[in-house]
DNA sequence: TATTTTAGCGTACAAGTGTACGCTGAAATT
DNA sequence: AATTTCAGCGTACACTTGTACGCTAAAATA
């Protein structure tokens, strides 16, 4: 029972998420997405948006999730990088800046929606972002001299540094990020050293 | 010539302005906001509007500047405090943090605009935070054994992570608000000592 | 085969938007 | 006192928006 029809819709459903997507960029963001227009751009009528997606409110959670499951991808693909032996700091920025790179616009979604006016979304991309510091603070709190409360801490203050350097790279170009880059990670250093000293 | 009318006419920009801020909110973007609900608001024709700014582009980006000035005179006030033996960091942060509290609405506008979709905007907020980690960087380069480069980088730290955690705090009851401000000053004493040790 | 379900469409409407244009009365200037 | 300037208003217009409602044809089910 494949379901032709069930199928047919998915697709749908998926080409407005796409179509949504795509919208996004630097000077558009999803507060600014009218649901006609997303329906235009997945080529159904404004109408047939509603047996898909309750609202446009809908529409979003469901991106966030999507962004955070890309993300999530990436970075366990960077595990495996730093499992065969890469640092740990720089295999991370790496895999984060390619996230940013290659996805940009579900990296856009994630930080516009961080700060944005919907709670629920704020909530969502919280529990992205949350799920991303206790991985880390796990990895830390195994394999560092640090104590349980102050792995949690490091790992926060690293993720926030590198969210926000990823926003500052969105607006830079290669120079310039190379730049960013670098002091990022004599950031992260910093935090790690001192986390080391105060958790111990 | 004080100008009874130049007079009436900078009072009316300040409605619009106040206005303005006004309907920022938690759920309320600048984005969102429309030039008439503004004009209504102030007390004004939509079309009268135009008389003080060329859009509501213009609006946005003098209300960054005035949301900037408030932070800059608030911390000023903070140095004060600092110099008659106050804790650099605490005294700092919890400035910060009253500031989030009494503008919120303020503190909201450089949030979100930061990662806005005006690129002018986004410029504006930027350097408003600049300045900041300027400062910033400045006194610690002054009064901890740190070079140039490292004090910047401290700097910038340290300043991305009270943003931050103002961002969070937004969202959150005082309680929550505590543990927040405890975890923050243990990261940016991670980030002190840290660039300290790689700094001299 | 007969019936039910449903994805997608077209029409229609009320509400809200930015802004062009020309007027008015009072302040400022001559 | 005569003239110019200009903040604020009202009207008007062309758009865009979300969404209610009922239809259709094809897939699913009985």
């Amino acid at each position: 029972m494949s379901g032709v029809r069930a199928q047919q819709k998915q697709k749908t459903r998926q080409a407005l998420i796409e179509a949504a997507f795509n919208q996004l960029s630097a000077e558009h963001s999803f507060s600014n997405l009218s649901l006609r227009e997303v329906a235009r751009e997945a080529g159904i009528a404004p109408t047939s948006f509603y047996r898909h997606f309750k609202d446009m409110n809908e529409l979003g959670l469901t991106m966030v999730d999507e962004a955070g499951l890309t993300l999530r991808q990436l970075m366990r693909q960077a595990r495996r990088r730093i499992a065969s032996g890469g640092s740990v700091i720089i295999t991370s920025v790496e895999t984060f800046m390619e996230f940013i790179d290659t996805s940009s616009n579900q990296f856009r979604l994630l930080l516009r929606e961080r700060s944005g006016t919907s709670k629920a979304f704020r909530a969502a991309v919280a529990r992205e972002i949350k799920h991303f510091i206790l991985e880390l603070a796990h990895y830390l709190e195994s394999e560092t001299p640090c104590d349980k409360q102050h792995a949690y801490m490091q790992a926060e203050a690293m993720v926030t540094l590198v969210f926000n350097a990823g926003a500052e790279a969105l607006d830079q170009d290669a120079q310039q990020r190379t730049e960013l880059t670098e002091r990022l990670i004599w950031q992260l250093r910093y935090i790690a050293r001192g986390a080391n000293h105060y958790g111990s």
